[in-house]
DNA sequence: GCAAAAGTGTTCAGCTTACACCCATGG
DNA sequence: CCATGGGTGTAAGCTGAACACTTTTGC
Protein backbone atom coordinates (compact mmCIF):
# COMPACT_ATOMS: atom_id res chain seq x y z
CA UNK A 1 0.00 0.00 0.00
CA UNK A 2 1.80 2.84 -1.15
CA UNK A 3 1.64 5.99 1.70
CA UNK A 4 -0.11 9.36 0.22
CA UNK A 5 2.19 11.97 0.71
CA UNK A 6 1.23 13.97 3.53
CA UNK A 7 0.00 17.74 3.26
CA UNK A 8 1.12 19.39 6.57
CA UNK A 9 -0.08 22.64 8.49
CA UNK A 10 2.13 25.31 10.60
CA UNK A 11 1.38 28.47 11.59
CA UNK A 12 3.94 30.98 11.61
CA UNK A 13 3.82 34.63 13.97
CA UNK A 14 4.83 38.11 12.98
CA UNK A 15 5.22 38.97 16.94
CA UNK A 16 5.64 42.59 17.09
CA UNK A 17 6.84 45.21 19.51
CA UNK A 18 8.01 48.45 20.32
CA UNK A 19 11.45 48.71 21.35
CA UNK A 20 13.01 51.87 22.28
CA UNK A 21 10.19 53.15 19.94
CA UNK A 22 11.37 51.13 16.88
CA UNK A 23 9.02 48.40 15.42
CA UNK A 24 10.76 45.65 16.23
CA UNK A 25 9.77 41.65 14.99
CA UNK A 26 10.71 38.52 17.04
CA UNK A 27 12.92 36.00 15.16
CA UNK A 28 14.00 33.07 15.94
CA UNK A 29 17.65 31.27 14.88
CA UNK A 30 17.15 27.78 13.40
CA UNK A 31 19.10 25.17 15.36
CA UNK A 32 18.08 22.52 13.00
CA UNK A 33 17.77 21.79 8.64
CA UNK A 34 16.65 23.15 6.80
CA UNK A 35 18.10 26.80 7.06
CA UNK A 36 19.99 26.07 10.06
CA UNK A 37 21.48 29.28 11.64
CA UNK A 38 19.74 31.42 9.60
CA UNK A 39 16.58 33.24 11.24
CA UNK A 40 12.81 32.76 10.74
CA UNK A 41 9.35 33.93 12.34
CA UNK A 42 8.30 31.37 15.48
CA UNK A 43 5.53 29.30 14.37
CA UNK A 44 5.23 25.30 14.59
CA UNK A 45 2.90 22.68 13.34
CA UNK A 46 -1.03 22.71 13.86
CA UNK A 47 -2.51 20.04 16.22
CA UNK A 48 -5.13 17.46 15.01
CA UNK A 49 -7.37 18.79 17.32
CA UNK A 50 -6.86 22.80 18.11
CA UNK A 51 -8.14 25.25 15.98
CA UNK A 52 -5.80 27.37 13.82
CA UNK A 53 -5.88 30.49 16.35
CA UNK A 54 -5.25 28.28 19.30
CA UNK A 55 -2.19 26.80 17.63
CA UNK A 56 -0.91 30.19 17.03
CA UNK A 57 -1.87 31.27 20.50
CA UNK A 58 -0.03 28.08 22.05
CA UNK A 59 3.45 29.00 19.72
CA UNK A 60 3.28 32.69 21.31
CA UNK A 61 3.00 31.17 24.68
CA UNK A 62 5.91 28.39 23.74
CA UNK A 63 8.29 30.71 21.79
CA UNK A 64 7.45 34.09 23.41
CA UNK A 65 5.77 32.99 26.82
CA UNK A 66 2.88 35.43 26.04
CA UNK A 67 -0.89 35.62 26.26
CA UNK A 68 -3.82 37.08 25.83
CA UNK A 69 -2.33 39.27 22.92
CA UNK A 70 -3.67 41.30 19.70
CA UNK A 71 -3.76 38.28 17.49
CA UNK A 72 -4.79 38.30 13.69
CA UNK A 73 -4.97 36.42 10.50
CA UNK A 74 -3.07 37.53 7.99
CA UNK A 75 -2.75 35.01 4.90
CA UNK A 76 -1.89 31.87 3.68
CA UNK A 77 0.76 30.81 2.20
CA UNK A 78 0.92 27.11 0.44
CA UNK A 79 3.64 27.34 -2.83
CA UNK A 80 4.48 23.19 -3.40
CA UNK A 81 8.11 24.61 -2.85
CA UNK A 82 8.32 26.92 -0.19
CA UNK A 83 9.70 24.43 2.38
CA UNK A 84 12.46 21.68 1.04
CA UNK A 85 10.95 19.09 3.89
CA UNK A 86 7.84 18.41 2.08
CA UNK A 87 4.45 19.85 1.49
CA UNK A 88 3.69 22.49 4.31
CA UNK A 89 1.05 24.90 4.37
CA UNK A 90 1.22 27.96 6.46
CA UNK A 91 -1.40 29.81 7.81
CA UNK A 92 0.38 33.29 9.12
CA UNK A 93 -0.87 35.47 11.82
CA UNK A 94 0.52 38.71 13.41
CA UNK A 95 0.29 39.41 16.97
CA UNK A 96 0.93 42.95 18.38
CA UNK A 97 2.68 43.29 22.50
CA UNK A 98 2.29 45.90 24.55
CA UNK A 99 5.14 47.40 25.75
CA UNK A 100 4.55 45.87 29.15
CA UNK A 101 4.77 42.20 27.95
CA UNK A 102 7.25 42.66 25.35
CA UNK A 103 10.18 42.36 27.85
CA UNK A 104 8.99 39.53 29.31
CA UNK A 105 9.79 37.56 25.91
CA UNK A 106 12.36 35.13 26.13
CA UNK A 107 15.85 35.73 25.03
CA UNK A 108 15.39 38.69 24.13
CA UNK A 109 18.62 39.43 23.75
CA UNK A 110 20.71 36.23 23.39
CA UNK A 111 19.92 32.95 23.10
CA UNK A 112 17.77 31.70 19.96
CA UNK A 113 15.24 34.68 20.19
CA UNK A 114 15.65 38.09 19.49
CA UNK A 115 14.26 41.08 18.48
CA UNK A 116 15.24 42.95 15.62
CA UNK A 117 13.95 45.83 13.80
CA UNK A 118 11.01 44.81 11.22
CA UNK A 119 11.92 46.69 8.56
CA UNK A 120 16.23 45.99 8.56
CA UNK A 121 16.43 42.69 9.38
CA UNK A 122 19.14 39.78 7.95
CA UNK A 123 17.51 37.71 5.54
CA UNK A 124 14.77 35.57 6.68
CA UNK A 125 14.45 31.40 6.06
CA UNK A 126 11.29 29.62 3.71
CA UNK A 127 9.67 32.51 2.45
CA UNK A 128 9.24 34.47 5.84
CA UNK A 129 10.48 37.69 3.90
CA UNK A 130 7.24 37.38 2.22
CA UNK A 131 5.12 37.26 5.58
CA UNK A 132 6.68 39.68 7.40
CA UNK A 133 6.59 42.18 4.35
CA UNK A 134 2.91 41.67 4.17
CA UNK A 135 2.59 41.66 7.96
CA UNK A 136 3.87 45.28 7.83
CA UNK A 137 1.74 46.78 5.24
CA UNK A 138 -1.57 45.24 6.92
CA UNK A 139 -0.08 46.51 10.00
CA UNK A 140 0.06 49.69 8.78
CA UNK A 141 -3.28 49.70 6.75
CA UNK A 142 -5.35 49.05 9.69
CA UNK A 143 -3.56 51.59 11.99
CA UNK A 144 -5.22 54.12 9.29
CA UNK A 145 -8.81 52.95 9.84
CA UNK A 146 -8.84 50.91 13.65
CA UNK A 147 -7.53 51.25 16.70
CA UNK A 148 -5.04 48.34 16.53
CA UNK A 149 -2.33 50.79 17.35
CA UNK A 150 -3.17 51.08 21.48
CA UNK A 151 -2.24 47.33 21.24
CA UNK A 152 1.56 48.31 21.19
CA UNK A 153 0.94 50.35 24.33
CA UNK A 154 1.10 50.28 27.96
CA UNK A 155 -2.07 51.24 29.36
CA UNK A 156 -1.52 54.34 30.32
CA UNK A 157 0.59 56.48 27.72
CA UNK A 158 1.08 59.54 26.86
CA UNK A 159 0.00 61.62 23.35
CA UNK A 160 3.51 61.66 22.25
CA UNK A 161 4.49 57.87 22.67
CA UNK A 162 0.77 57.20 20.91
CA UNK A 163 1.80 59.56 17.73
CA UNK A 164 5.60 57.78 18.32
CA UNK A 165 3.70 54.03 17.88
CA UNK A 166 2.40 55.50 14.76
CA UNK A 167 5.56 56.91 13.45
CA UNK A 168 6.94 53.82 14.03
CA UNK A 169 4.62 51.16 11.91
CA UNK A 170 3.95 53.93 9.33
CA UNK A 171 7.32 54.83 8.73
CA UNK A 172 7.13 59.14 8.23
CA UNK A 173 6.89 61.51 10.60
CA UNK A 174 3.31 63.05 11.48
CA UNK A 175 2.20 66.53 12.27
CA UNK A 176 1.89 66.94 16.37
CA UNK A 177 -1.20 68.94 15.60
CA UNK A 178 -3.22 67.08 13.23
CA UNK A 179 -2.26 63.98 15.10
CA UNK A 180 -3.97 64.85 18.49
CA UNK A 181 -6.80 66.25 16.74
CA UNK A 182 -7.26 63.38 15.10
CA UNK A 183 -7.23 61.20 18.08
CA UNK A 184 -9.01 63.62 20.07
CA UNK A 185 -12.11 62.95 17.36
CA UNK A 186 -11.70 59.10 17.51
CA UNK A 187 -13.37 59.72 21.01
CA UNK A 188 -11.45 56.55 22.96
CA UNK A 189 -8.81 58.41 24.69
CA UNK A 190 -9.60 58.84 28.39
CA UNK A 191 -7.66 61.82 30.20
CA UNK A 192 -6.41 60.64 33.40
CA UNK A 193 -5.12 62.79 36.51
CA UNK A 194 -1.39 62.06 35.76
CA UNK A 195 1.68 63.36 34.30
CA UNK A 196 4.38 62.16 33.20
CA UNK A 197 7.84 63.01 32.16
CA UNK A 198 9.41 61.10 29.55
CA UNK A 199 12.99 63.25 29.21
CA UNK A 200 14.66 66.86 29.92
CA UNK A 201 11.13 68.65 29.62
CA UNK A 202 7.62 69.31 30.46
CA UNK A 203 5.56 66.78 32.04
CA UNK A 204 3.02 65.09 29.88
CA UNK A 205 -0.58 64.09 30.76
CA UNK A 206 -1.35 59.64 31.04
CA UNK A 207 -4.18 58.78 28.97
CA UNK A 208 -6.00 55.77 28.54
CA UNK A 209 -8.26 53.96 25.92
CA UNK A 210 -11.37 53.55 26.27
CA UNK A 211 -13.20 51.55 23.27
CA UNK A 212 -16.39 52.73 22.74
CA UNK A 213 -19.65 50.84 22.42
CA UNK A 214 -21.06 50.00 19.23
CA UNK A 215 -17.75 52.00 17.15
CA UNK A 216 -15.75 48.89 18.31
CA UNK A 217 -13.03 49.23 15.77
CA UNK A 218 -10.25 47.96 18.22
CA UNK A 219 -8.66 46.49 15.29
CA UNK A 220 -10.49 44.21 13.08
CA UNK A 221 -11.70 40.78 13.30
CA UNK A 222 -9.85 38.12 14.91
CA UNK A 223 -12.05 35.57 12.86
CA UNK A 224 -15.25 36.09 10.82
CA UNK B 1 2.06 1.27 14.08
CA UNK B 2 -0.51 3.63 14.99
CA UNK B 3 -1.17 6.08 12.11
CA UNK B 4 -1.53 9.97 12.53
CA UNK B 5 -4.93 10.96 12.32
CA UNK B 6 -4.26 13.24 8.89
CA UNK B 7 -4.87 16.87 8.45
CA UNK B 8 -6.51 17.80 5.23
CA UNK B 9 -6.45 20.98 3.38
CA UNK B 10 -9.17 22.04 0.66
CA UNK B 11 -9.89 25.64 -1.05
CA UNK B 12 -13.71 26.39 -0.77
CA UNK B 13 -14.90 29.23 -3.27
CA UNK B 14 -17.36 31.98 -3.29
CA UNK B 15 -18.14 32.56 -6.60
CA UNK B 16 -19.74 35.77 -7.45
CA UNK B 17 -21.31 37.07 -10.26
CA UNK B 18 -24.39 39.99 -11.35
CA UNK B 19 -27.36 38.25 -13.03
CA UNK B 20 -29.71 40.57 -13.98
CA UNK B 21 -28.10 43.18 -11.64
CA UNK B 22 -28.43 40.84 -8.68
CA UNK B 23 -24.96 39.72 -7.07
CA UNK B 24 -25.57 35.85 -6.76
CA UNK B 25 -22.97 33.02 -5.74
CA UNK B 26 -22.76 29.83 -7.36
CA UNK B 27 -23.55 27.17 -4.67
CA UNK B 28 -23.41 23.37 -5.52
CA UNK B 29 -25.99 20.86 -4.06
CA UNK B 30 -23.94 17.93 -2.06
CA UNK B 31 -25.03 14.45 -3.67
CA UNK B 32 -22.99 12.74 -0.52
CA UNK B 33 -22.78 12.90 2.87
CA UNK B 34 -22.47 14.80 5.22
CA UNK B 35 -25.51 16.99 4.69
CA UNK B 36 -26.16 15.23 1.59
CA UNK B 37 -28.75 16.94 -0.34
CA UNK B 38 -27.66 20.41 1.24
CA UNK B 39 -25.75 23.53 -0.34
CA UNK B 40 -22.69 24.47 0.03
CA UNK B 41 -19.68 26.39 -1.65
CA UNK B 42 -17.87 24.36 -4.89
CA UNK B 43 -14.22 23.12 -3.35
CA UNK B 44 -11.97 20.55 -3.02
CA UNK B 45 -9.06 18.89 -1.45
CA UNK B 46 -5.66 20.75 -2.44
CA UNK B 47 -3.47 18.45 -4.32
CA UNK B 48 0.10 17.70 -3.24
CA UNK B 49 1.81 19.57 -5.82
CA UNK B 50 -0.11 22.29 -6.27
CA UNK B 51 -0.31 25.98 -4.82
CA UNK B 52 -3.26 26.99 -3.20
CA UNK B 53 -4.34 29.52 -5.90
CA UNK B 54 -3.60 26.91 -8.50
CA UNK B 55 -5.83 24.64 -6.59
CA UNK B 56 -8.67 27.26 -6.42
CA UNK B 57 -8.41 27.95 -9.96
CA UNK B 58 -8.63 24.33 -10.78
CA UNK B 59 -12.08 23.76 -9.02
CA UNK B 60 -12.90 27.27 -10.85
CA UNK B 61 -12.37 25.37 -13.84
CA UNK B 62 -14.17 21.48 -13.07
CA UNK B 63 -17.06 22.98 -11.38
CA UNK B 64 -17.63 26.51 -13.28
CA UNK B 65 -16.22 26.05 -16.31
CA UNK B 66 -14.35 29.29 -16.31
CA UNK B 67 -11.04 30.57 -15.90
CA UNK B 68 -8.89 33.19 -15.93
CA UNK B 69 -11.01 35.32 -13.66
CA UNK B 70 -10.21 37.66 -10.51
CA UNK B 71 -9.51 35.61 -7.74
CA UNK B 72 -8.53 36.36 -3.91
CA UNK B 73 -7.78 34.46 -0.78
CA UNK B 74 -10.44 35.70 1.94
CA UNK B 75 -9.51 34.05 4.88
CA UNK B 76 -8.25 30.53 6.51
CA UNK B 77 -10.76 28.57 8.33
CA UNK B 78 -9.91 25.63 10.57
CA UNK B 79 -12.10 24.97 13.75
CA UNK B 80 -11.28 21.04 14.32
CA UNK B 81 -15.00 20.36 14.06
CA UNK B 82 -16.29 22.50 11.13
CA UNK B 83 -16.19 18.82 8.87
CA UNK B 84 -17.58 15.68 10.45
CA UNK B 85 -15.62 13.75 8.22
CA UNK B 86 -11.97 14.66 10.57
CA UNK B 87 -9.72 17.53 10.29
CA UNK B 88 -10.40 19.36 6.80
CA UNK B 89 -8.87 22.88 7.16
CA UNK B 90 -10.17 25.38 3.89
CA UNK B 91 -8.42 28.20 2.53
CA UNK B 92 -11.45 30.24 1.11
CA UNK B 93 -11.20 32.23 -2.14
CA UNK B 94 -13.87 34.38 -3.69
CA UNK B 95 -13.79 34.85 -7.20
CA UNK B 96 -15.77 37.73 -9.45
CA UNK B 97 -17.14 36.54 -12.98
CA UNK B 98 -17.48 39.01 -15.61
CA UNK B 99 -21.32 39.02 -17.25
CA UNK B 100 -19.48 37.48 -20.22
CA UNK B 101 -18.41 33.97 -18.50
CA UNK B 102 -21.14 33.88 -16.16
CA UNK B 103 -23.90 32.60 -18.40
CA UNK B 104 -21.53 29.77 -19.05
CA UNK B 105 -21.33 28.57 -15.87
CA UNK B 106 -22.17 24.93 -15.88
CA UNK B 107 -26.22 23.89 -14.37
CA UNK B 108 -26.73 27.35 -14.50
CA UNK B 109 -30.09 26.81 -12.91
CA UNK B 110 -30.76 22.71 -13.27
CA UNK B 111 -28.89 19.86 -11.69
CA UNK B 112 -26.56 20.50 -9.03
CA UNK B 113 -24.80 23.60 -9.38
CA UNK B 114 -26.79 26.77 -8.79
CA UNK B 115 -27.25 30.64 -8.73
CA UNK B 116 -28.67 31.72 -5.67
CA UNK B 117 -28.95 35.63 -4.26
CA UNK B 118 -25.92 36.56 -2.52
CA UNK B 119 -27.84 37.58 0.72
CA UNK B 120 -30.51 35.48 0.46
CA UNK B 121 -30.15 31.61 0.09
CA UNK B 122 -30.70 28.40 2.00
CA UNK B 123 -28.68 27.06 4.74
CA UNK B 124 -25.81 26.06 3.97
CA UNK B 125 -23.79 23.45 4.70
CA UNK B 126 -20.27 23.40 6.98
CA UNK B 127 -19.58 26.58 8.09
CA UNK B 128 -19.65 28.09 4.26
CA UNK B 129 -22.21 30.75 5.80
CA UNK B 130 -20.01 32.44 7.32
CA UNK B 131 -17.52 32.18 4.21
CA UNK B 132 -20.01 33.85 1.91
CA UNK B 133 -20.63 36.71 4.87
CA UNK B 134 -17.00 37.55 4.98
CA UNK B 135 -16.46 37.45 1.23
CA UNK B 136 -19.75 39.76 0.83
CA UNK B 137 -18.01 41.66 3.40
CA UNK B 138 -14.90 41.98 2.04
CA UNK B 139 -16.19 42.69 -1.56
CA UNK B 140 -18.06 45.46 -0.30
CA UNK B 141 -15.19 46.99 1.31
CA UNK B 142 -12.91 46.67 -1.88
CA UNK B 143 -15.24 48.10 -3.71
CA UNK B 144 -14.25 51.56 -1.91
CA UNK B 145 -11.00 51.92 -2.59
CA UNK B 146 -10.14 49.39 -5.13
CA UNK B 147 -11.66 49.16 -9.15
CA UNK B 148 -12.87 45.48 -8.09
CA UNK B 149 -16.30 46.36 -9.38
CA UNK B 150 -15.24 46.40 -13.18
CA UNK B 151 -14.41 42.66 -12.87
CA UNK B 152 -17.64 42.12 -12.84
CA UNK B 153 -18.82 43.80 -15.80
CA UNK B 154 -18.27 43.06 -19.36
CA UNK B 155 -15.49 44.89 -21.17
CA UNK B 156 -17.61 47.49 -22.76
CA UNK B 157 -20.15 49.01 -20.41
CA UNK B 158 -22.42 51.72 -19.66
CA UNK B 159 -22.71 53.93 -16.34
CA UNK B 160 -25.67 52.89 -15.21
CA UNK B 161 -24.80 49.38 -15.97
CA UNK B 162 -21.72 50.64 -13.45
CA UNK B 163 -23.46 52.05 -10.82
CA UNK B 164 -26.02 48.85 -10.86
CA UNK B 165 -23.21 46.72 -9.69
CA UNK B 166 -22.00 48.74 -7.52
CA UNK B 167 -25.16 48.76 -5.61
CA UNK B 168 -25.64 45.44 -5.92
CA UNK B 169 -22.68 44.81 -4.31
CA UNK B 170 -23.25 47.71 -1.83
CA UNK B 171 -26.97 46.89 -1.31
CA UNK B 172 -27.89 50.19 -1.37
CA UNK B 173 -29.00 52.84 -3.49
CA UNK B 174 -26.42 54.99 -4.98
CA UNK B 175 -26.33 59.13 -6.18
CA UNK B 176 -26.36 59.27 -10.10
CA UNK B 177 -24.18 62.88 -10.32
CA UNK B 178 -22.08 61.59 -7.44
CA UNK B 179 -21.06 58.14 -8.61
CA UNK B 180 -20.29 59.55 -12.18
CA UNK B 181 -18.43 62.47 -10.93
CA UNK B 182 -16.72 60.06 -8.26
CA UNK B 183 -15.68 57.30 -11.10
CA UNK B 184 -14.78 60.16 -13.82
CA UNK B 185 -12.48 61.28 -11.22
CA UNK B 186 -10.73 58.22 -10.79
CA UNK B 187 -9.83 58.46 -14.36
CA UNK B 188 -9.91 54.69 -15.52
CA UNK B 189 -12.56 55.43 -17.52
CA UNK B 190 -12.31 55.17 -21.60
CA UNK B 191 -15.47 56.68 -23.99
CA UNK B 192 -15.89 54.40 -26.76
CA UNK B 193 -17.98 55.79 -29.90
CA UNK B 194 -20.42 53.41 -29.59
CA UNK B 195 -24.37 53.89 -27.91
CA UNK B 196 -26.58 51.29 -26.75
CA UNK B 197 -29.47 50.94 -25.36
CA UNK B 198 -30.75 49.36 -21.95
CA UNK B 199 -34.53 49.68 -22.09
CA UNK B 200 -37.14 51.58 -23.53
CA UNK B 201 -34.85 55.12 -23.32
CA UNK B 202 -32.27 57.09 -24.77
CA UNK B 203 -29.23 55.25 -25.66
CA UNK B 204 -26.61 54.87 -23.07
CA UNK B 205 -22.41 55.74 -24.23
CA UNK B 206 -20.27 52.71 -23.81
CA UNK B 207 -16.82 52.98 -21.76
CA UNK B 208 -14.42 50.54 -20.90
CA UNK B 209 -11.90 50.30 -18.14
CA UNK B 210 -8.09 50.95 -18.36
CA UNK B 211 -6.03 51.06 -15.40
CA UNK B 212 -3.63 53.46 -14.54
CA UNK B 213 -0.12 52.45 -14.92
CA UNK B 214 1.09 53.45 -11.01
CA UNK B 215 -1.88 53.30 -9.72
CA UNK B 216 -3.15 49.70 -10.33
CA UNK B 217 -5.72 49.08 -7.72
CA UNK B 218 -6.86 46.88 -10.14
CA UNK B 219 -8.33 45.21 -6.87
CA UNK B 220 -5.88 44.26 -4.69
CA UNK B 221 -2.91 41.76 -4.18
CA UNK B 222 -3.64 37.81 -5.61
CA UNK B 223 -0.83 37.13 -3.22
CA UNK B 224 0.83 39.72 -0.97
C1' DG C 1 19.64 80.28 29.68
C1' DC C 2 19.31 76.46 26.86
C1' DA C 3 17.80 72.07 25.25
C1' DA C 4 13.77 69.11 24.93
C1' DA C 5 9.25 67.75 24.60
C1' DA C 6 4.22 69.36 25.70
C1' DG C 7 0.61 71.76 24.35
C1' DT C 8 -2.47 74.61 21.34
C1' DG C 9 -5.81 77.10 16.20
C1' DT C 10 -6.42 78.64 11.82
C1' DT C 11 -6.50 78.47 6.94
C1' DC C 12 -6.99 76.29 2.41
C1' DA C 13 -7.90 72.73 -0.78
C1' DG C 14 -10.21 68.76 -2.06
C1' DC C 15 -13.76 65.54 -1.39
C1' DT C 16 -18.43 64.04 -0.18
C1' DT C 17 -23.26 64.84 -0.01
C1' DA C 18 -27.70 66.55 -1.12
C1' DC C 19 -30.57 67.87 -4.55
C1' DA C 20 -33.99 68.59 -9.78
C1' DC C 21 -34.62 68.97 -14.35
C1' DC C 22 -34.48 68.12 -19.45
C1' DC C 23 -33.42 64.62 -23.19
C1' DA C 24 -33.85 60.71 -26.35
C1' DT C 25 -36.19 56.64 -27.24
C1' DG C 26 -39.90 52.76 -27.70
C1' DG C 27 -44.31 51.53 -27.27
C1' DC D 1 -48.12 61.15 -24.68
C1' DC D 2 -46.11 58.50 -21.39
C1' DA D 3 -42.80 55.51 -19.24
C1' DT D 4 -37.95 54.63 -18.95
C1' DG D 5 -33.36 55.41 -18.15
C1' DG D 6 -29.45 58.94 -19.83
C1' DG D 7 -27.26 62.87 -18.92
C1' DT D 8 -25.88 67.25 -16.42
C1' DG D 9 -24.13 71.48 -12.10
C1' DT D 10 -24.04 73.83 -7.78
C1' DA D 11 -23.84 74.83 -2.94
C1' DA D 12 -22.72 73.35 1.90
C1' DG D 13 -20.26 70.67 5.01
C1' DC D 14 -16.50 67.86 6.28
C1' DT D 15 -11.82 66.17 6.24
C1' DG D 16 -6.87 66.27 5.73
C1' DA D 17 -2.61 69.00 5.28
C1' DA D 18 0.29 72.74 6.17
C1' DC D 19 2.13 75.66 9.41
C1' DA D 20 4.72 78.48 14.54
C1' DC D 21 4.87 79.78 18.94
C1' DT D 22 4.52 79.49 24.14
C1' DT D 23 5.07 76.49 28.30
C1' DT D 24 7.34 73.58 31.59
C1' DT D 25 10.99 71.15 33.07
C1' DG D 26 16.15 69.33 33.89
C1' DC D 27 20.62 70.43 33.49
Amino acid sequence: MSRRPETRVTVDIVIFALREWELQVLLIQRGVPPFEGEWALPGGFVLHEESLEAAARRELEEEAGVRDVYLEQLYTFGDPDRDPRGRVITVAYYALLTTEVAPLVAGTDAGAARWMPARTHPPLAFDHERIVDYALERLANKLEYTTVGFKLLPKKFTLGQLQRVYEAVLGRPLDKRNFRRRMALLGVLTPLDEWVQDGPARPAQLFRFSARRGQSRTGGRRSP
